[in-house]
DNA sequence: CCATCTTTGTGCACGCGTTCACAAAGGCAT
DNA sequence: ATGCCTTTGTGAACGCGTGCACAAAGATGG
């Protein structure tokens, strides 16, 4: 799962709670595979195993979108498939235009999983003029002047930015105007939106990030620790909290001088981290 | 935020929870760009608004690192960009290997947001013989085979798979198997791994299935809603959740054969839906 | 040194999501 | 038909995450 979420204000719609709808994706396409094995019912158990979630959770979800499933069988994988499809809104066509062609952009465009779930790439558009008319996964690149024309022409109302941060808000904004309401955000960048548009974000390098914060963990701090003992002069053990009991004894100097003396050793090595806000998440830099 | 996430049992390791670690690379993000336009402090404010989330919240989630920030003031930039940096284990390098050198591969080998955050990408492979050793993103493309010597020879403790999904099960067990213990997967498969490894999963098209969700609820579900009533059985406004009332009247009956009915329709239109498991999120078919 | 003003850090309450555990429901065999 | 066995659907309890609101802390000016 790509992570982060900017999306809406938590509020459930229609009695379907977001946590449930962003795991009917994951059961849709356990029952996907299950229908191309022609497996005509599956129990909540089996089903949960191949999407990866309890049974229970599973059985809960669907308990949110009626009573389909019988008791004593299981769940009619077909029809199951069916009513998912319908929920999510993927019996219908969703035209998507996705802006900005770099690398991430070509991956995108060339993505087959588009297509067998309802989308369709209605258009690929980049700024770069020395792009435009290349055919990329069979669809020619137009420039961004066309962006209104071509979301008005095709009713596109799903809009995919996988541009460099600095040109996301400004593309966000005109894609908005346009009539777009549903923004997948690959762009480092909070994106602001008015009411009623939704924005999803992915970001690989939060992914990674986050694993690295536990792989800190499994392998052990300790040699991590000492090493940054030398310089942070809260102690290693220390960290958790600062204790309730120091209530207002004299370490207020002694840690800012702590605070003043890492900051130093910081701004010493400063300089290794290039600035890498000006790209998306999966694009050279 | 991308999502689904498949990460470990929902544990707080150390004391922070897991939604907190989840934002923090957010924050950092934003602690970046303002140290590089040489802002000396930040309020909890003005950094919340940067990264997109609340004042509050913001507050909260540091407190869990410790006391950092200065009442009256804010926060020294340099200070907690240094911070979160350590607690995220970033203040070291880590090397990955990307497995799996297609379309998407190809992205993410360029992406340039590796290395300004400490990661290092130490090799990659595929599969494919005709692919190795193609140079690409400045490294040569290595062969399946060397798997396990190269996860060995860099100490590669983080793998990410692009494969297809057919493939990534086993890519996954070979990593664990060399060492690896966290997995960023881009395949659309549930990977099972054992106890101690953290597997985080991207998947483009669960995030436009949520989008087209919402979308579906914004455009008025009239007109689908119409068209399904024909279909099913149980009426349009009824399906929120089964009437309590219907205890046990014989209303069994009529509703086996609306299910019956729609499979047998369902049946009918299958066929259009390809199958699209077997290749990962952004991946050419 | 004191008063004032700003901003942090957090106690508390609330709501969503998860999980347990079980009664109800249906199939199937006898 | 009747009883047994399997599996669903859900009531209820619990725990995590979020947001409010405020007291404590510190800076700043007089």
């Amino acid at each position: 799962m790509a992570t982060g979420r900017t999306h809406r204000p938590a509020s459930r719609s229609r009695g379907i709670p977001e946590a449930t709808v962003a795991r009917l994706p994951l059961y849709l396409r356990a029952l996907t595979a299950l229908s191309e094995r022609s497996v005509p019912t599956v129990s909540s158990e089996e089903l949960a195993a191949a999407a990866g979630v309890n049974s229970a959770k599973l059985r809960k979800d669907f308990s949110y979108l009626g009573s389909y499933g019988t008791r004593g069988v299981g769940y009619d994988v077909e029809y199951l498939v069916y009513q998912i499809s319908r929920e999510l809104g993927l019996t219908q066509d969703w035209p998507v235009v996705i802006v900005g062609i770099g690398n991430l952009g070509h991956a995108l465009a060339n993505y087959g999983g588009f297509a067998s779930r309802g989308f369709r790439v209605a258009a690929l558009i980049d700024a770069d003029p020395s792009a435009t008319g290349k055919i990329t996964a069979g669809l020619p690149v137009r420039h961004t002047d066309e962006l209104e024309t071509i979301i008005r022409e095709n009713q596109v109302s799903i809009g995919v930015i996988a541009t460099p941060a600095g040109a996301a808000q400004e593309v966000c904004e005109r894609l908005v105007a346009a009539g777009v309401t549903s923004i997948l955000n690959f762009a480092p960048t909070v994106l602001s939106v008015p009411d009623g548009v939704d924005v999803r974000k992915v970001d690989l390098s939060i992914e990674l990030q986050i694993l690295a914060f536990h792989e800190q963990r499994k392998s052990g701090e300790e040699a991590l620790a000492a090493a940054a003992e030398a310089a942070d002069a809260d102690g290693p053990g220390t960290r958790g909290k600062p204790e309730k009991s120091q209530k207002a004894t004299p370490l207020a100097a002694p840690a800012k001088a702590a605070k003043a003396a890492v900051k130093a050793a910081v701004a010493r090595k400063t300089g290794r981290s290039g600035p890498d806000g000006e790209v998306p998440a999966v694009m050279p830099a």
